[in-house]
DNA sequence: GATGAATGAGGATTCATTCAT
DNA sequence: TATGAATGAATCCTCATTCAT
């Protein structure tokens, strides 16, 4: 039922695109909530009927916002790592892009941390599917260095993916909540230090708790 | 305007907290928008209007449980550290004491990660306060780390707070999302092996982002 | 239903006095329909309950105090034209009383020609018969005018008394929309210039319409 | 805010008083306050939110019935006042229009004379305005009876609307609260006869009051 | 009699979605 | 394809009234 239509042919894609990035610019600015389908439409210079002939209905239309911006976020990044060897240096890239990637699209920063979360299916595999791919990314690279015997072997990969992310996902939260009053991308030498530090396998310490 | 009755009289607390437990539980079961009034009217053996008697409206009984519980959480928190003199012991206590709380109080954890969230005012202080109290507990954590020497000195206490509340909460919030499939605590240890590596003070590599 | 119980014995006369006059003021305040029981209990210095005590209910609170403050007009009234015998001071003594005594009681000059008249049931008995006795005083008066030769006897006496009603009701009306800006009763004397001239016996003119 | 959309385009202009016309019957049978927004979309063959498309919301929609009948009333009375030269011809056609035309509209006569005035907002803008304009031709036509030699200079020319208007009105709601159980018309010699003769130049007595 | 906490019926309004054009 | 007028379901909140104390 939901995302019954994703385009492929040039001309729908186009005008699918130009709907998405219209959506995603009304509900960073009035809030998912308080944003009508009209105002979608408006600020597309479309008809509101014209935004069912692409999307299912208001909520595929928020979930579609995030698996492009989401697939545009991934390609890019991959596109990033390939170009490095070393593991470490691939973290150090993933952890600037995801700061500065948000801190150049202010809107999509809002998107992310605030208006898909007000979404009853936030779980639901329209955000889940997306997100796993930058979830694969991230395990895989931690897995990666366990390999290379960078990471702490007997650390849950999953875990370790939950800490990148989580930690990388709270600061982005804090700073939108603060209204980007700061440089977002300044963290990310700090975030880095803490994450490698936290993840390197030399130093796994006896657990006291 | 908002939350204009916070009752200390003890008849009209007991109530009022009735309502706040109905709330947890409504929200929850039903999730924040598809949940009337009336719902947690019923759910608290109430009519309806009575809810208004305790709070300015909906939205502001939203609030209050998460104020509520969060003082709840606070003060549980605060009395189990005082046990404690080593700061490390105290960031363990801490960080098995959100795992462990949430895990055992299933409504209360469905509340804080998902339908807390679907606030339009997540941001508003009656969120940002209670939320900041413990964010300062934290941060309290880490300078005294800081200043004994385990943690390093120079990373960023806020960093540090934001790597520390994330990681527990993204872990909180995957295992809400798996429909607490596992076991939360079982978390505990790895999370603490990464949070202590990665702030402790000898451990500063150097950065090569 | 309506209007179960008019106190005599004097205590309970007291307190339904003070409502009914809390009540007028209350309503004058702010509006019959955005005033509200406990605004009124509030003004009176009771608990909203009581007024149940003295009342069936909010419209029998209205029309109550419609009937006292009218039964009080009337009866000033009356007093007064008793030291008239000349049928054409009477209604001098008229105007000029309604005026006035409108004029020194803004809140109930408010109350009649605003308030009332937003009940469901402004032509229920409980408003109809107060006015009727004021009306009965007005025809009285004409009839007598008639009978002595001053007033023209072709003219109906129910139109007369609606001519001279309608015109001080619009009158007042006007000056309460006005906000009272100007003195009322500086209009009397064109009134009755008027009203005299237009109900005169010997002017009976030729009606062309 | 209030009455954001008056349509002019003809397809628009026909739905916009088909409500209207609707509205007014659903006021006049059940009362302002007893009728519900979707008595009136029944009543118009509409959906309830259609009406919104037309009105801002339901006070709106009470003083636009009243400005549009007022605007259809004031052009209609203009168009025959055209025909008459002599001002106290005028006079007595505004007097027979005023009772003729709510004679042949009950609706409308319930309306004006019960439904409108329990509007919170009688004396706001909406209401006001359409209301002037019928002053207005009243005093025009009081103003060149003064200036003709027929009416008395020396009234007040707004006394002179008032007592006009005031007895019209107070005639129409004594015979609306009566159930319009006799002919209104028939009330339109006496009226005029008292209105004239009161309003007479020669006839200035001396004031005794 | 007096209180005031509790009740619960009632309705205007919004806005995502449809469909005739 | 595109339009945008029309739809109608769905609900929070108010406040007159009650009644246990």
């Amino acid at each position: 039922m939901m995302n019954s239509k994703i385009p492929v042919e040039s001309r729908k894609r186009e005008k699918y695109m130009a709907i998405i990035d219209a959506a995603l610019e009304a509900f960073a600015e009035y809030g998912y909530h308080n944003c009508q389908v009209a105002k979608i439409a408006r600020q597309a210079g479309i008809a509101d009927g014209t935004i069912y002939l692409y999307f299912a209905n208001k909520e595929d239309l928020l979930v579609s916002v995030f698996r492009e911006k989401m697939i545009e976020f991934i390609s890019q990044l991959k596109v990033l790592l390939e170009d490095y060897d070393d593991v470490m240096e691939k973290l150090s890239v993933l952890v600037h892009f995801h700061f500065n990637h948000l801190e150049k699209n202010p809107s999509l920063a809002n998107f992310l941390q605030i208006q898909l979360r007000q979404s009853d299916n936030y779980i639901r595999s329209g955000i889940a599917d997306p997100l796993k791919q930058y979830y694969q990314i991230i395990e895989e690279l931690v897995d990666e260095a366990k390999r290379q015997g960078y990471f702490n072997a007997a650390i849950n990969t999953k875990v370790a993916r939950e800490v990148i992310f989580g930690s990388m996902d709270e600061i982005v939260s804090c700073w939108v909540f603060n209204n980007r009053k700061y440089s977002l991308s300044k963290n990310a030498a700090d975030v880095l230090t803490i994450l490698r530090n936290g993840l390197t396998a030399e130093k796994s310490l006896n657990d006291k708790a």
